[in-house]
Order: structure tokens, then sequence, then C-alpha cells
DNA sequence: ATGAAAGCGCTAACAG
DNA sequence: CTGTTAGCGCTTTCAT
């Protein structure tokens, strides 16, 4: 059978071993790093490893219970910028640390989740990142069962003290809030997440505590509810802009909601920032295309991303000192000043 | 040891063998599909698999010498629209045809991509697409050597004959010159990609031919030297606006050149496209987020990454069938008119 | 410090 | 049609 195209011609571990006259296994031992090996029997493996062209067998490895090095991400889908950031991050810091990358998208054998996770665990990663907002606690749970290393991105999980990492998204929104605040508005619009994320929840929650520390008087009318993408942005924002009178500032629990908004406010003739102010949340690298460009609250995605592969290779590569390890991260965000907010309109002015 | 972290637990193909009273391998068979198998047994085992949670072991499918279904994708990197799209097509029909996917940065191990394209083929992959613009010849040849499944992306080989997709380069070229030229363009810059790459050639020899064929005489001082990315763009650009008379209009070769080209036209004060004209090539997704939108030739980048798959698994799945499989499917490219592009200044229209 | 040997979970001949 | 038996290439005891 032609089926071992993968096999037949290679070189393994034996070849190796025969051209450097040592046995199998201490080939294994040498190139493994540590374990008791003189150097010079080390030296001499390494040698005709390198001479051979030998590459390891990551099945075969994993099989016989070694590590292969591979890393899972499981995320939604890779069209949106905001992923797309974390990815990034993810990738050059598992490139970084010699790892390879696996990466699953969710829409794959929906409606069987438990399962998917459990191929995945059973798959040849060593362990797996999550940046999955609605992530079912069986998922979890199941990870746990079989001591998979995993971690999560923006994202917490209360009942179980998963390893994750995230950012100040209350601080974030209070600060946003905050600048509009000094900005001289009073009639802030508010684009909420899903509710069923708590980072949306905590956005929502700085932004009413800025009002409150600035003595704005929180309206609930000057809620809309949004869902983290850019035609929900338009919606609640056509919303928001009927409301009388007229807010003079919108703030978007992220950056997508944010470009829906500024085109649906485009679309009733008005001005940005002239008329009403925008605010988004994420700074994706859209945020600084669109015109105006986007005033927003910046995660360090990209760092996101970095911190989250060191945490899941610390529990790889040290399940030992677990106890010890992070488990939670929280970057700070920053306000990013651009072009799409400017102080209320006089006419305004009075609050 | 705990390095079995991903065994203890597992439920394994022994374990569906006693469930469903048959033997280790008629589940394997039944599992596999076809095989003949009764078809109650078939049933029997079946749903002792899914009654046990069972889910294959790759790895050991793997190294006995089935299929894992995981198909790996080397691209340079995340960090270009380009890029993106195509993953996403990609990504999409990997999961329709229920494959997983590696990816692979090029960024990693450089310095020895031969034993990387090694390292890759010896992996899970079952077969690897490749979008690497400067991929070297070794690579192919290693892969050859191990009838290891691959297909090229946006790249020709026309040395070995290796199966491929690409778009229609030159004629994209053609009709994007064409439509400056019908818009009374006559001093049309055009910015390369990089020399070594075909597409940059074909690109090139497209907007020569419609030069020819329209009566516009061709000035090599016209053109400026690129590399495929913003800065090289906005380079390219800034030398071609000393050009005296100043080119009324510049194609670039790709949209992140249009980029790079816009901002050194927008710093010299000048007005797109009332001053100057500009068009791109590729269409990737921040085409259409500038202002003012770019008018550029849209490749079916999505597409693309979705044939690329098809073929690839065509090879995967039927490699007797090689001979006769499509060997190169090179997709149609479109203009799409935005508002970088507008008629020539009436004092420049003498030609 | 090194060799021998036992699997890891599965596929694929090979016999019935 | 189904059971038996080799390995796939490697890590890891267990001896030595």
């Amino acid at each position: 059978m032609d089926s071992s195209r993968k096999k037949s011609t290679r070189v393994t571990i034996l070849d190796v071993a025969r051209e450097s006259g040592v046995s199998y296994s201490t080939v294994s031992r040498a190139l493994n790093g540590f374990d008791f090996v003189k150097g010079a029997t080390r030296d001499k493996v390494l040698a005709a490893a390198e001479k051979l062209g030998y590459v390891a067998n990551v099945q075969a490895r994993s099989l016989a219970g070694g590590k292969t090095r591979i890393i899972g991400l499981l995320v939604p889908g890779l069209d949106n910028g905001y992923i797309g950031e974390i990815v990034r991050g993810v990738d050059e810091e598992i490139a970084k640390a010699n790892y390879d990358l696996m990466l699953y998208t969710t829409r794959r054998r929906v409606g069987r989740e438990a399962m998917y996770i459990d191929a995945i665990s059973n798959g040849p990663s060593d362990g797996i990142i999550l940046i999955v907002p609605l992530l079912e606690r069986e998922y979890l749970t199941a990870l746990r069962e079989h001591h998979f290393p995993y971690v999560l991105v923006d994202q917490i999980d209360p009942q179980m003290h998963s390893p994750m990492v995230d950012a100040t998204n209350w601080q974030g929104a209070y600060d946003a809030t905050k600048y509009l605040i000094d900005l001289g508005h009073r009639r802030i619009g508010f684009i909420t997440g899903l509710r069923a994320i708590q980072s949306a929840l905590d956005r929502l929650d700085g932004y009413k505590a800025a009002l409150a520390d600035h003595g704005v008087r929180f309206d609930e009318t000057l809620i809309a509810e949004g869902d983290f993408f850019t035609p929900g942005g338009y919606a609640a924002a056509q919303k928001l802009l009927k409301h009388k009178p007229r807010p003079t500032a919108v703030f978007a629990s992220n950056d997508l909601m944010a470009l829906g908004a500024m085109q649906a406010i485009r679309d009733q003739g008005l001005e940005i920032p002239e008329d009403i102010s925008v605010l988004g949340f994420d700074d994706i690298p859209q945020a600084s295309m669109v015109h105006p460009q986007l005033t927003t609250v910046r995660q360090p995605l990209e760092q996101m991303g970095r911190v989250a592969v060191s945490l899941l290779i610390e529990q790889i590569e040290r399940p030992d000192n677990l106890e010890r390890a992070a488990r939670r991260v929280t970057l700070a965000t920053r306000l990013i000043e651009r072009e799409s907010c400017a102080a209320v309109p006089t006419s305004d002015m009075k609050g």
C-alpha cells in the first residue's frame, strides 16, 4: 500500500541509532535534552541526526506519551478584526516558543460542542487557548476532567477559577465615559454588548460609574441593546438617534458596533464629530482606517494573545507548578484619542 | 507518570469493541465507513461508540497509516488582509469537508526552511497548502519526494507542474489599465510588485499590453519599483509624483501599495481622485474602508482558498486519480469601481 | 550511562 | 464478513 506516503522514505530514530552506533533509546534521550547521557554520546547522536536530516515524528512521540509541541486555538471565526489581532499575538508567541499551531473554528460541528472539545483534547494539541465568548461550561468541565491544559481569553469563569487573560473592561469604559463628560457631553448614548458576556456587563458598569462619579444622571433610555456586531450597532444607534433630545455622543461597547453607529449617524445626515461624537472599544485595525478615525478604548489584543500562550505553556511544561502559577492576568486598556469625538456643540452646553 | 494526561480517562477502540461484543478491528472497519461490515454489526458498533463518547485518537490513526484529517496551511504571516481573506476561504472549506487546520507561519525557524517543510510533512497533516510568495524550489522537491500532497496558491512553478490556484493577473491588470485609459488617462504611473514573483510580472505585462493596444506609448520612467507592502508603495508613489509632467493616475500592483500611494499623494497636498486617480489590485477588506474608497481589481481570494482546499483533498482522498486531477485553476479577477478613480482633469486632456 | 522491551491506539494485511 | 496479528515511531520503565 501507498498509505505509507509519510513513512517509506523517512529517517527514523533507528537510523540515527545505527549511524551513531548507540542504541535506540539512547538516541531518544539525547534528542530530548536532559536525562543522563554522556556529553560525547550526545554530541555523536546530535551530529548523526543532523547529518541524516532527522525530524521527529510527532504522532509517534505523542502516542508514546510525549509532547507534540502543538497548541490548539479555538476561535469563533477569522472574520473579525478583534479575533485577528489576538490570533497574531498568539501566533507570534507560539513561534517564539517553538510550538506549532492548530486553529479550530467553532463553526465546525455545531451542535456537538461537547464532543468537539473532546476531539480537540484528543487531538495532537498539548493544550488549548479558548477565545470563545459564549463557551458552554461543559467545555471547561470536560477539559478539566482530562487534565487538559487550557486558558481563556477575554472571558471569565467564576465557578472554576480557570487560567485566563483579559483587559480592564470596567476601567476602560470608565475612562472613556469620563473623557466624554470632560468634553462637555451629558447625554451619552451607550450601546451594550451581549448581556451574557461578562466584559459587556463590566463596560456598562464602568459607564454608569463614571456618570455617577461626575454628577451625570443615569438615563435608562439612553441605553441601547447591542450584540457586538456592526448591524447591531447600526440598529442600536438608530434607536438612540430617536431619543429626544438627541444624545450628543454615542459610546459603543466595541468598535464593530461603533462602525455601525457611525454609518447610522451618517445616514441621518449628521456629521461626526460635529453633530455627535462616537467612541468605541477594542481598537481593531479598522478603527484607524475609517473616516473620521475612531476614538476608542484600546485593548492590547496582541499582547493578550501572547500572554495567553505563556500561561498555557507554563501549564504544559510545568504541570507540577500549577498551583503557584498565575491564574488570571488583566492587562490595561488605554484611551486612544482620534477624530470621532469633539466637545459638545455649544447649543447643547446646558447639559 | 502524568505524561498520559491525554490517555488515562480516554475511551479507546477497545472499549467500544467490548461494549459492542465484536472484535477490535471490526470496530475500526465500522468506524471508518466502508469495508465489508454487516449492517447490523456496524449499527451496533456505532451505537456503542456513541454511547461511550468515543473519539478517535488522531495520533494513533496516523501512525498506523491512516489519515488525520488535518490540513496544513503555510503562510508568511497574518498581518496582511490579502492572506487573511485566503485563510478564511481555506478555513471555511476545510470545515465543510470536516478536516482540521494546522497553521504554520514562515516566520518560524527562518534559515532552515528545508527542514521546516520536512517537519511539516512529518507532522500530523495529510497535505499542505502553500501561500508563500517566495518559496524556494527545494521545498517543493522535498514534498514531491515524500509524495506529500500539496497545492500552491497564487504562485506558479513552471518546472514541476505543481497543483495550484491563481487568478487572471494579466487580464486584471489589462482591464484596469484600459479602464484608466478610457477615463482619459495617458500618463499612468505603475508601481510594480517584487520582480521575483510571477504575478507581479504578469500584472506589469497586462499593463503594458493595454497601453500598446490603445495607442498609449509605454514610458519606462512611469514605472516605479515596489515590494507589495505599504511603505514601498509610499516610496514608489513619491518617486512617481516627481515625474514631469506628473502622472494623472497611479496603478499599484496591490492594494497595500495603493494605500501607501494614497498617503504619499495626500502628503503632497493632492486630492484623490480630483488631482490624481489611484487603482489597486486584490480588493482586501481595507480597500473599501479607506477614504476615498479604493477602486481596485478584485481577486476572489476567499474562493481561491476554497479551491485550494478542494484540490488538496482530491489528492489526499484519491491518490490514484492524480494524473487526471486538475493541476491548475485560474479564477477570474474583476474590476471594482469605487471612488479613487476619475476622469482625467480637462487641463490634462491632450494626453 | 546505556540497552532491552513493553506498549501508546489504531490500521491493514492475513486468515478463516 | 469478522477475528488475529503485526507493526507505525517513539517514550519510558526496568535491567544492567
